[in-house]
DNA sequence: CGTTCAATTGAACTTCATCAACATGTGTGG
DNA sequence: CCACACATGTTGATGAAGTTCAATTGAACG
């Protein structure tokens, strides 16, 4: 299950757009610096490069609801319209490359296969959020947590998987709140599904039970 | 706020691409008449010409989350691979109109400013998205029940507002349960706020105060 | 070594789910 | 057209999961 759903992630191998788009701008941001805010009129869409980026919204009482997480080879910009939608910063240092609207129009316009294959990538993220909606409506605390850890584990090859996110960013993505993510990641522990060495990291120790708590049936991607 | 989403209302007073793409057929479906099935091979977008459509996924554990309600002028089928990622069918006799795969993507080639009013559908598609994830995690019961009530009176202009769907359905959509559901229908009709003439019906008598509980702020389209 | 902020742990409370009974209203056959 | 039957929806009582409030621990940095 696909959990991180700012954009899906494509493949970083090749420059992502073979070059046709303009060699954009790249941006290195520090930890919580903006990448956009909400109401900033929309420039386009960010490449992430490296690093890591939180999207969320803040309501008027104070609650607050991350809608993704992205990372390296995630593109970050749908779902806005003439202005965005909601925030966006950066969790760690990262680097970004800016996608203008013009040029990636431009480009969509020299070469519509572009155009199908990003009309792909945000059917991806469609999915992926209909994935969060599923696990949001349907899923307990601990089955919340065990998807979450499970999607974060499958990003990297590590045994050492990174955490760069906080208790609260955690808790506002899965709904729930920093205590009750913390008593979860403490019972995954003493199950010895996972180890938690220190802060910003994580081991799984026991892959198929962490599989059998998050509970989706494998057929989602 | 708009709830339901499978994707954006497009335009319906003009045919929806301009007639470039084929003329399609045109199916009609009676009630509960499946639309797609999990697992069917996608064929491309559908258009709901009339009645409504609901696009749920079904669990092994027999959970049930329905990921969005289509209504005329709705396009339903994004965020599908290959194959279809959930099921949909009719709510009630409905007419929708196939746009197949392949005329839309050679349509695409032909017209590119179709390419880009296609990618802004599925923008809008994961703005509701985002949206429907806001409400499921953060808001309370009674919250869930006046944004969804609201997203369908925001449907009509006329007073008497249509609810065709089961009580069960609108559970699934809003992660509650039925009982749930039926309480804070009628402890919205106690505060005045709804009145429930019949199944299948409801009017909005205090719409400033069903704003207020559905505690949108505003700037959400 | 102490300060500070994040994370953890504990206890009481709230909300919603669950189980169960009851009402309504929709359709069918007499 | 009425009466009965099954569906769907409503209402009530109880319990579990997660929130909230509060105290404690732990780690990072000066």
């Amino acid at each position: 299950m696909q959990l991180s759903t700012i954009a899906s992630t494509v493949d970083t191998q090749t420059p992502w757009m073979g070059g046709a788009v303009s060699t954009s701008g790249v941006r290195l941001l520090g930890a919580y610096d903006a990448l956009f805010r909400e109401g900033d009129e929309t420039t386009g869409f960010y490449e992430i490069l490296s690093g890591a980026v939180r999207a969320y919204k803040i309501f008027p009482d104070g609650r607050r609801q991350i809608v993704a997480f992205g990372f390296a080879g995630d593109i970050v910009g749908f779902g806005h319209g003439e202005t965005y939608r909601f925030d966006c910063d950066a969790l760690t240092m990262t680097r970004v490359r800016a996608i203008h609207k013009s040029s990636l129009l431009r480009a969509m316009r020299e070469r519509p296969e572009l155009a199908e294959k990003l009309l792909k990538v945000a059917g991806d993220e469609v999915a992926s959020m209909q994935d969060l909606s599923i696990l949001l409506c349907r899923k307990t605390a601990i089955e919340r947590m065990a998807s979450f850890l499970l999607s974060m584990a499958g990003r990297t090859t590590s045994d050492m998987v990174p955490l760069p996110m906080c208790r609260a960013d955690i808790a506002d993505y899965l709904g729930l709140t920093i205590e009750t993510v913390s008593r979860n990641m403490t019972r995954l522990r003493a199950m010895r599904v996972i180890d938690l060495p220190n802060r910003g990291n994580f081991v799984v120790r026991d892959m198929d039970r962490l599989r059998l708590l998050a509970q989706c049936d494998g057929n989602m991607h």
